[in-house]
DNA sequence: CGTTCACTACGAAACTCTTCGTTGACATCC
DNA sequence: GGATGTCAACGAAGAGTTTCGTAGTGAACG
């Protein structure tokens, strides 16, 4: 296992990894014209950025082609774990319980989405037995 | 409402706060002790974090002794919650439900933790009605 | 009363993050 | 083939973070 842990992407590093999810592989341009539709980034802000995250080893970059493909390393849901981990460690002593329920009674959830986390409890609690 | 949103706290400045929240109000004596118990934070570190800290706002500093007292601002649920909504918006395109799965099915929670989740489903359930 | 100790304040250094201007390479189009 | 456009690379600037050394101030102690 020669590769650590990866390290926790930036706020803008996160953003341009979601254009990332969402369109597959993709160009500086691509990136570019996605995330300018509400803000004001530019061009080269998102290359550098796409640089450095190439460096970290977030996204792995194809430069076979003149316009270089970039694509994220790790899936939405490994991230998205990684983060949720980290934030419990350092805000929730470690714990992942405190962390769901408080995420649960910080907000009105939806009778539809209180279901499906019922639903997805009872799958849980079927394995743990 | 003359205040405006509480800004992130940093990694070391969150390691503060949950000293802050344990022992209550402290000197900068008190959380240099309780953080140095492992790490090796010099104590102008935690001087000048709390300093910064004070001037974002994130804590309160009592000056009448001479050994200064900071408190927390905010509470910790508060300041959890805050966390929590934010990485929802950032990661998990604002939706906290996506985020309360992801933590459920990322870890194996022991039965007594996936009851008391229960419990509070049935609790919020009963308020949404 | 002078030395020592604890404390705050200040500022600098090293580092990361974010931004963008400029440059040079390469291709495409009259 | 020269102008125009697209691209990656580089560097630098400004802000924020984290670290700590040093200085100054007041209290306590002998």
């Amino acid at each position: 296992m020669s590769d650590r842990q990866p390290p926790r992407p930036t706020d803008s590093e996160l953003a341009i990894l979601g254009v990332l999810w969402e369109r597959g592989p993709s160009t500086v341009r691509d990136v570019h014209d996605e995330l300018n539709k509400d803000g004001t980034t530019g061009y080269t802000t998102i290359l550098k950025l796409l640089q450095i995250m190439t460096e970290k080893g977030l996204v792995v970059r194809d430069e076979t082609e003149r316009a270089h493909v970039y694509e994220s390393r790790y899936g939405e849901q490994k991230t998205q774990r990684q983060l949720l981990a980290d934030l419990a460690e350092r805000a929730f002593g470690g714990s992942a319980t405190k962390l769901v329920m408080q995420a649960l009674s910080g907000r009105k959830a939806s009778a539809a989405e209180l279901t499906a986390i019922r639903e997805l409890l009872d799958t849980l609690e079927g394995e743990t037995r």
